[in-house]
DNA sequence: ATGTCC
């Protein structure tokens, strides 16, 4: 492979063998993946490969290998072009995503007592780790049917939620194309009893606070200022959205053989995105991610009453975000405009200032963008910008550098929770295993990560948070 | 990520 470096934080892998397009990778040298323990380098120029991919095969900074595509990956199909979806481009957990809430309360305002209390009753009642607790435990298919078709429009409706809510979550709470009829019958029985539930994994419910604060007007607008109580959720699909995935995968086997279509690797089964098979699978992804954003919406709910409980603050949505997801957009490609399908899989999409898909109070602005860092380190907040060189992304989190195996080896969960504690980090973990698996050591630096992608014009930085207590999945 | 294997 051919990697050449175009500036001092984009490095291009030439078009080789099968791709289609070159390779794009923004990253400093420092945060280029260890070719000897992580493959997505040749994970990026396998997707390039792909039918109808215009462009070029792109990788946010905190790229790391994962099933097919890398995580961090971003990849256009031109759908008048045969362009095809791939499952793996947008992962297991679809519309994994982050959502950020301020409190109307102030660091200072939470005294050492308030702060426990608080982190137990979020403790007590935040669903989390394997298997089935839910916030929302639903009558049965009929209303599981609305969330898949709905998403946090119908939490809303129910009364989970305000309309205000709405007005800050990407497509208004509801990704369209929605069938539930999609989905099959085993992950429709998964998705039952998980809504309102963080996971395992690297998913989070975080207290934070704004340490920092670099653009004031833009930090005004999304409800941020220093010193400001937040919290932060990060979680996904759960099991019906990993079975979708599954499924899915399984299913578009013919419609590679039918079409034609030869990968260079298993794990990019796909589908021209105009087959019955392609359609399918959309069409059941977006039931996933409605059922993603509604998961967030009924943590959201949860967290309210634990602080009403406790400090009396109420939780205003900043933002909510899903990062692993394929969208239908236009773009210009080539002087012309083209429907793309544009796969983001651990990649945020970020719409600049203008943008039609913005909120009419954040059209200034720019999308936020939510990046959180790990357990006991930093995580940010920024905003889309003019010029994004792909397909307005940026990437999503720190990136993982060692493998879970590997990061269990390294740390014990209580020495971990020990050292989190000892720096002002309240942990209400759900495995002690979890917690190791997740050690911050585990992580890219969050602070490189965002530098680099500010430095490639991907987004900016508008704040930054620091972690007072965390609720681990 | 995930009832860490149907």
């Amino acid at each position: 492979m051919r990697i050449m470096q175009e500036t001092p934080y984009r490095l291009r892998i030439e078009r080789e063998g099968e791709m289609r397009v070159p390779g794009v990778v923004f990253a400093s040298r420092a945060l280029l993946p260890d070719p000897a323990a992580d493959r997505s380098l040749g994970q990026v120029a396998d997707v390039a490969t792909l039918p109808g991919i215009v462009t070029a095969s792109y990788a946010m900074p905190d790229m790391h290998w994962g099933y097919g595509f890398p995580i961090g990956g971003v990849a256009a199909t031109d759908i008048a072009a045969g362009g095809v979806v791939s499952p793996g481009g947008v992962g297991f957990d679809i519309s994994c995503g982050v959502r950020l809430l301020a409190a109307a309360l102030d660091r200072d305002g939470l005294d050492p007592r308030t702060h426990q209390r608080l982190m137990d009753e979020l403790g007590r009642t935040i669903p989390r780790g394997l298997g089935r607790r839910a916030v929302w435990p639903l009558a049965g298919r009929g209303q599981l049917e609305h969330v898949l078709a709905e998403g946090s429009r119908y939490a809303v409706e129910q009364g989970h939620g305000t309309p205000r809510d709405l007005a800050r979550c990407e497509d208004h709470g509801a990704v369209a194309g929605a069938d539930p009829a999609s989905v099959s019958a085993r992950a429709m029985e998964r998705g039952l009893g998980q809504l309102g539930s963080l996971g395992s994994g690297n998913h989070f419910l975080e207290v934070q606070a704004v340490e920092r604060v670099y653009d004031e007007p833009v930090a005004e607008a999304f409800g941020l200022r220093r010193d400001r109580v937040c919290v932060m959720i990060h979680c996904g699909s759960r099991g019906l959205g990993h079975q979708i995935c599954t499924d899915h995968v399984h299913a578009m086997q013919p419609a590679m053989r039918r079409h034609g279509i030869t990968v260079p690797d298993r794990q990019l089964a796909c589908a021209p995105v105009e087959s019955p098979e392609g359609r399918a699978y959309l069409a059941a992804m977006a039931a996933a991610a409605n059922y993603g954003r509604a998961n967030r919406q009924l943590l959201t709910e949860a967290a309210r009453r634990a602080f009403a409980g406790t400090c009396g603050a109420d939780l205003e949505l900043v933002y909510d975000v899903s990062h692993n997801l394929a969208k239908i957009e236009t773009h210009e490609v080539d002087g012309g405009s083209r429907r793309l399908c544009v796969h983001r899989k651990g990649a945020t999409l970020a719409f600049p200032p203008g943008h039609p898909g913005l909120p009419p109070d954040l059209a200034g602005s720019g999308q936020p963008v939510l990046i959180p860092g790990t357990m006991g380190t930093a995580s940010y907040v920024l905003a889309g910008v003019a010029g994004n060189p792909a397909f307005d992304s940026t990437c999503h989190g720190a990136g993982r550098l060692q493998s879970r195996h590997q990061a269990v080896r390294s740390v014990r969960g209580r020495e971990l929770r020990d050292r989190l504690e000892a720096a002002g980090v309240a942990v209400r973990g759900a495995s002690w295993r979890g917690l190791a698996e997740e050690a911050p050591a585990a992580y890219k630096d969050i602070d490189e990560v965002i530098a680099v992608a500010e430095g490639a014009g991907l987004c900016r930085k508008v704040a930054r948070l620091v972690p007072l207590g965390v609720v681990k999945g």
